[in-house]
DNA sequence: GATGAATGAGGGTTCATTCAT
DNA sequence: GATGAATGAACCCTCATTCAT
């Protein structure tokens, strides 16, 4: 199942002058989403802030929740970025290690982007099961399952792997996401060290 | 410290036609927001859905998020006379147990309400917090609370109590939530073991 | 021309009983009227104010300016009242002293009902031209001719009976009105005396 | 003092499109207000009668008042300018003949604007006083105490100027005004005399 | 391409009036 | 008579989208 017809950018931009302008469509619309909100986010007001034209927008977009799904796109795309690096650069770290540097890491992205991330979590309204953050979800799922298999030998032998990494994967996602738009008082080492923690205790059994 | 006046219920009902009619609105606000979310939820569709005419919703809600509210309030009074009674229903039992029952039944409750939950969770936000479900999250969160206060000896010695009942409490929550949500091929009862086994792993440590 | 046959009052009340509720139905509406203006008198609030239900409004009046204008009819009855009692007490009089006399009165009536004068004047969407206050303007109107007529000798010669009568009649009601509702820094006794030579300086010519 | 700043009009137009178009929204505005009053005067009913559409209304004003206050600013500048001009014409004739002819122009011009007048005079009070005409207003009476203030030496000697100058001012106005909307049987030019002998014979003593 | 004017369905809400009890 | 629940047309306004230039 393909994405619905509409909610694809309407053109491949070939010139750099376009390209230029999606990004600043983008920015745009990721300031305007952070500030105001999904009902805020009107496509004049995105319009303003990128200092185009009303009409413009829809050369580059053909509606609303295409703009919004690109922003999310991007921010997931950003995310995978930095989240792939760090697992290249903890691969050959024991997964003790390697894990909690993760969990690190991806604390501290949602961290510099709790403003839109508490957009996506609380305002954007379901655009669909086929977004990129939700492959970003299943690529960590994914890394998740490799590691459980390949340490078996190390935890309890009546582990059903696929409901442990769906809950080990949904755990730590949630967690961190509540963690970082709640701010309760649990620094942040802290909070790593009890999700490891807590990630741990449930696969050693 | 009471809800803003603006969103409380307008009138109380006298006759039996009223509380039939209060009745009947919230119905159908359930269920309208339960299948087109709460952009969906216009009054008028709330209100055709009801059988009756728009201007009678605005007899008995000054508008149309008191109309939301209300739905919510009465899903959450519901949710708390469940598991209130269970909690009366276990108290006497040894915590593992009494906890294990509570996850079942607050995940089977959910299971019930699945429509609805989902309009809560992806959707309600934008509103603002609840009072009536807020009230419950802490009354839970009060609680797992006492249960680790109570039963402090037999867990970990260095465990953080306020880190720790946060943690709790908010995985219990999301991952029940989100295991009714997604629909992940894992029978009802595994998951209730399982998330007793992630719990009993993390502060047994 | 008689009224548009909806603004009379539906039916004349025979008993004691409904004649107090059509009274305080006047009273409310006058209180409602004053205090939040034509357009925040709602039929629901001034049913309210008065103590009945809603539907009990439409026994004594067939709808909302009906009311309206029964406020205003008794209201210029009570004008009437006290200045034909005025006009009675000083008809002996020189017709300088009556005439300050009558002004005297007029506007002190009017200071004492400044809040309904207001909505009258500035609100009260003009609801047909044969209201009660109307019939009290012919009437002032009339005695000012007759008086111009009794005592033409004093006058300037070329005196436009009919010009004049009009010019005077509305010169006092309007100043008379604008001087309550406006406030300006002039004296009661000082207003009654500058309208007086007003008056004099014009037929006197 | 400016006014609130929800009540100027939104958009500045650039191109001669959009002037039409402010330009044909006053108008039919200006139509339908004298028609229909101010009640009657919906979005709905101007939009349509300027042969747009409702939300066109809502790119060049802000809400209904906008549109009203503007099209009140439009007629207040019209009478300033042609009273202004009057003014200069008139200036270096005796103060007599200058005020006639102003009181001439002032009743010519109320005369060719009966409709808007009315509802002016008769439904605006409800929005509260209007820049411009009060500006209008100011100025005129200003005009009166200068004349006062210079001609001094011929009034009589205990004249209180700022009494006499609310008093001529609000009687010139009020007067002018409700000669316009009530259509006594007195012709134009024989109510201008009136009005100057009643000023002539009040100042004079 | 880009502009910005124009569109119009739909939103939430009010309130004078009617109707069933 | 009296009640108060019910009605529904009309209100002002927003905004994603389209169109003429």
């Amino acid at each position: 199942m393909g994405r619905s017809p509409g909610l694809s950018p309407r053109r491949i931009p070939r010139q750099d002058r376009s390209r230029q302008t999606v990004e600043r469509i983008l920015e745009a619309a990721t300031r305007v989403l952070s500030d105001r909100g999904y009902d805020g986010a009107s496509t004049n007001r995105i319009a303003k802030a990128a200092g185009i034209s009303n009409g413009s927008l829809y050369q580059y977009f053909p509606n609303k929740d295409a703009i919004v799904i690109a922003v999310l796109d991007r921010f997931a795309d950003r995310l995978a970025d930095r989240l792939g690096a760090e697992i290249e650069a903890t691969m050959r770290l024991p997964w003790q290690e390697a894990g909690r540097a993760l969990l690190d890491v991806q604390i501290r992205l949602f961290e510099e982007n709790a403003d839109l991330l508490r957009i996506i979590v609380e305002q954007i309204p379901r655009l669909g099961p086929f977004d990129k953050l939700a492959a970003l979800q299943r690529r960590l799922t994914d890394l998740v399952r490799v590691y459980l298999l390949v340490n078996r030998a190390e935890f309890r032998d009546d582990l059903d792997v696929e409901a442990t990494v769906w809950i080990l994967a949904e755990t730590v996602g949630l967690l961190s996401i509540k963690y970082v738009l709640d701010r309760p008082p649990i620094p942040h080492d802290r909070m790593v060290d009890e999700l490891a923690d807590l990630v741990i205790g449930y696969i050693r059994g």
